[in-house]
DNA sequence: AAGTGGTCTAGACCACCTG
DNA sequence: AGGTGGTCTAGACCACTTT
């Protein structure tokens, strides 16, 4: 019995019964990559929770890609995907190319940081939903990695959703790690694009090298809970330095 | 009161109601982008199960990126991902581009398809973690598209895994559909690596295209149940005529 | 037959949002 | 204060795999 405290609880309990099966039986190497995790009725009296709770805990390490679970046999731990001295960004996540790089042990640098208002074209009123000639905040900047720029970011935002000066303030390098402090924006998903591209002039500028090379255009919507568009993103990423990853499962 | 019939039933409860919401509110327009749906105690009541199961539905609409919910408020529905008259390939699920053609009304048919068994090379040792020198089976071909060729795609896989006769006998166009099929397989999940690159001549000429243009490279290992790698695919991808998406969530 | 996961229920308490 | 979603429990029955 190691019952986790009810009160003064901000976490769910499944997430930490989560943790702890990493901890106790993944991370550590207890349970090799093929071979099966306790089971459930083991796992709620170990933990003490229900099993509703518990496996509410499992569906996260699937989620996560770190088990899969057989009807009948058990939860078998899999394999971690690979490594590399690259940066790896996991594309199913709403989260930064600065973080991917933080998780690779890595600090992004950021140059030729410009923030500014502009006004609305026919391209940016498709993404952001407002209307033609109306004002709009954008940023952009790149990104250095040892030293090598790999990646160029505009970013476009509504004036109405935050101030510019105060985002600026909080600005960090990331500008979605800046935007989801603030929760009142009630940030939630967001729609990507991934486009292969031949890296032309301006972009080339930009980051620094020969025109003519492959470069990965990523286009990404990020909406609000009432499903508005908050940001339009546009990166321009050197795939030398980076490298994307997305773990696809089996679902319904 | 529309109780779902519990006897005789395949489908989970939660996928039945899931669907139903989609069909009652959301497909229909009787509730619009921006606004909310009933509240969870209404559609328990209509629907006849238990909170438990209805919130697993919601749970799947939100997945799904249909609705987004907030405590305390509800679930709005959201406005549909953009459309548009390429192929649209969502990369977050397992699933064929042959299959995101027919969600989007078109057929993909199969040139020069070849069959064969080749010998594990490094690359596809480390791949599928067999031994070098072992035998090993391929399939290549092409894709078309209104008379357009727009993929060129290679998948090996382990002679162990799967009869190639078998196989080939059941392949109608997509390899991972037909591999798909057999359950005892137990496809799993898949790591998909993402790679914009130039179009060098030995891809250019199965695509009948000239070198130099931008194409998506497309890695992905498939893995069973027990995290085994099964299938190796390369894909390459024309722009022009296939967009790739993901929906990206925030999460934990 | 025994053990595993898959699904479902009814009820409870809590946190959050709105008037 | 009242309604909404967020989490958790204990117990039940079913489907699948293994012995």
């Amino acid at each position: 019995m190691e019952r986790v405290t009810l009160s003064r609880r901000k976490r769910p309990l499944s997430n930490e019964v989560c943790d702890r099966i990493v901890n106790d039986y993944i991370a550590n190497g207890n349970v090799k990559p093929g071979s099966l995790l306790p089971s459930e009725k083991e796992l709620t009296a170990k933990y003490d929770v229900s099993r509703v709770t518990l496996r509410a805990a499992i569906k996260s390490l699937h989620d996560r890609g770190l088990v899969s679970v057989r009807n009948g046999v058990g939860a078998t731990v899999l394999p971690r995907p690979p490594v590399s001295s690259k940066i790896v960004h996991h594309l199913e996540r709403l989260a930064s190319l600065d973080k991917a790089a933080s998780e690779a042990g890595k600090l992004l640098e950021t140059e030729d940081l410009k923030w500014g208002e502009s006004i609305v074209t026919p391209e940016i009123s498709t993404k952001l939903r407002l209307p033609v000639g109306d004002p709009v905040y954008f940023v952009q900047r790149s990104k250095i990695l040892d030293e090598a720029r790999i990646a160029w970011t505009i970013d476009w935002l509504p004036t109405t959703i935050i101030d510019l000066d105060l985002i600026r303030s909080e600005f960090k390098g990331s500008l979605l790690d800046a935007l989801l402090q603030h929760s009142e924006l009630e940030l939630n998903y967001a729609d990507l694009e991934i486009v292969p591209q031949i890296l032309n002039s301006e972009i080339a500028e930009h980051l620094g090298t020969p025109t003519g090379g492959p470069v990965l255009y990523l286009d990404t919507v990020v909406y609000g809970a009432a499903g508005q568009p908050d940001i339009w993103g546009q990166v321009w990423v050197l795939p030398e330095h980076v490298r994307f990853f997305i773990r696809r499962h089996m679902q319904f």
